[in-house]
DNA sequence: TTCCCTCCTGCACGTTTGTGCATAGTGCTT
DNA sequence: AAGCACTATGCACAAACGTGCAGGAGGGAA
């Protein structure tokens, strides 16, 4: 039954897509009803068996697209947004395109690093279905906080990512921020602990957000019960602007000296900049701060954002060079 | 305004096809009419800035391909074909699809041999647009007879590969046949035919379909004055079942001692067999001759052919193994 | 300017498509 | 066997879509 339903459905897919038919025909060549190729065509599309690319051409592309690209060197996808939309619908329309674009990234024995935080969780509900193998999905930092373990949070991040691409999800069951640096150090010498820097360590491909210190929505990080008064104002002094993977940054993409970080799960910045394809997605223009110090620090090779932020990237840069 | 207007086809497919807006929506964001966004997007799916493919998944795929793929080792796409339809709706759907199943495999810097007959034109027609740099297309034999130079016929086709692809075309002005082996030996020796056999022996994609001598309706090359009374009695005398690039071969893939070839312009069997891609395309159960032969010469490596044709194939396969 | 040609746009209409709902089927538990 | 939970199907309606047509904007040529 379920062979033929994908049977039908790939068949659907080509008349559809590739002859140009419409559902009516292809609805009386596989003997059912139209609202059935309806909804096969639907389901092809969703499980990823009828992909639709965009090609945006590299050298005439928007203007935007095209100034972003060459002052970073990096690919970017600005996602068009209509006039008026609120922080909620922005995050959502980007979240989508985000998961579409990183689909065909995703290939077979990949292992990809996922952070957490609500552009994430917003992401990882778009994604379409692509069959993998022996691919991992491996958590980039831990998710504990005060009052929680953080599992549910992040693990419904992952999972969703797992069973998109057909992948082993690899958790890291332990805070954002332990209290003690000298804890972290005694962790990291587990084995448990290990086999996932390891696997962090080999990743072709790592997925995130950025937080952004002063944004109007402080991120879930600063403002989630992850640091209390005194590591808050530890940031302040230090200048830092924002973070990836709860990892933190200055302005200028520079992390030394900032305490914090000696007690953070994430991966360090260096490490991550060995990472072949860092996928940075961002939606809303308070992250604009973040955003500059995580492309300072060159921690994207890949960035999708909404139209305005993109925008404000570009006119404030156009300012001060 | 042509720049305008690519930069709104490329934000209308975006939010098309990756945010999943409506027409009317992108309209009002693009001020202008859902009409205008409706054509805006049919010129984008044309043009080749949308992409629409469709991966099957190999070990799944529906029976019949499984068939064909293992017993022949290659990469076969079965055109699904409604019940009753008659050749050139068959040839038409057939076109159709193999059209946009060449697209993703045409990369830039490839050099194309492309062949020409009712089928190679129907392909032709088909093509939707990808922009690549430094692609040849290259024509694999000559195409007079008697009558004419056969110069628009081939040409057509041959002009509407290059420009779907951006890329160079080269045709080659001989006959189908020399009277003559001589002659060809003679021309052979010209340096601007050699520039062509020199780019032939370089393809990378070489594009054909089959003639079959006993088809019902008797292919382009048995039939348009291409070969006289003598030719067809020694093919049949030859024991020939059909051709590729009017080169002719047995039932068991043989070519050897059948003396025509020595007069024929396409590539040697043997020659074809060095390009990595060779797609070969076929409309109509009559072709099923020549078919089995090419298929026993192992002159393809992807095969693209109608669904009823496949069923032959496989049947009578199935008989005799 | 005026005419003519071509290309582009929006409207209006008929067609095609998505989807809530009621129903029928399927498999699992008791 | 009966009950239950869940999924798949077709119907009917509303929404979304493609396209012929008529009008309008531009751009030479006379």
């Amino acid at each position: 039954m379920t062979l033929s339903k994908d049977a039908d459905a790939l068949r659907a897919a080509q008349m559809y897509y590739l002859q140009d038919l419409t559902m009516d025909a292809i609805a009386r060549d596989l003997r059912t009803s139209r609202s059935t190729v309806s909804r096969l065509l639907s389901a092809a599309r969703e499980s990823g068996l009828v992909q639709i690319q965009i090609r945006n051409p590299l050298d005439t592309g928007p203007e935007l697209e095209g100034m972003i690209r060459r002052r970073y060197n990096l690919d970017v996808h600005v996602v068009p947004i209509l006039g008026t939309l609120n922080e909620a619908e922005t995050l959502d329309r980007v979240a989508m395109q985000a998961a579409r674009t990183i689909g065909p990234l995703v290939d077979s024995n990949a292992i990809i690093g996922v952070a957490w935080g609500s552009t994430l969780s917003a992401v990882s509900r778009h994604l379409t279905r692509k069959i993998t193998h022996d691919s991992v999905i491996v958590q980039l930092n831990g998710a504990g906080n005060m009052h929680t373990t953080g599992i549910t949070y992040a693990s419904d991040i992952m999972r969703r990512f797992g069973s998109a691409y057909g992948a082993r999800v690899e958790q890291f069951p332990v805070p954002a921020f332990f209290d003690h640096a000298a804890t972290k150090t005694a962790m990291w010498n587990e084995r448990s602990v290990q086999r996932v820097l390891e696997l962090q360590a080999k990743m072709s491909i790592a997925i995130f957000g950025v937080g952004s210190v002063h944004a109007d929505y402080p991120s879930h990080v600063y403002a989630g019960g992850y640091l209390d008064e005194e590591d808050l104002n530890a940031l302040a002094n230090s200048d830092v602007v924002g973070d990836v993977a709860t990892v933190f940054f200055r302005a200028d993409g520079s992390s030394d000296g900032i305490v914090l970080n000696e007690r953070s799960t994430g991966p360090a910045l260096a490490q991550l900049r060995q990472v072949r394809r860092r996928i940075c997605v961002v939606s809303g223009v308070s992250k604009i701060n973040g955003l500059r110090g995580a492309l300072a620090a060159r921690l994207a090779t890949d960035l999708i954002l909404d139209e305005a932020t993109a925008r404000r990237l570009v006119d404030y840069e156009g300012l001060t060079s």
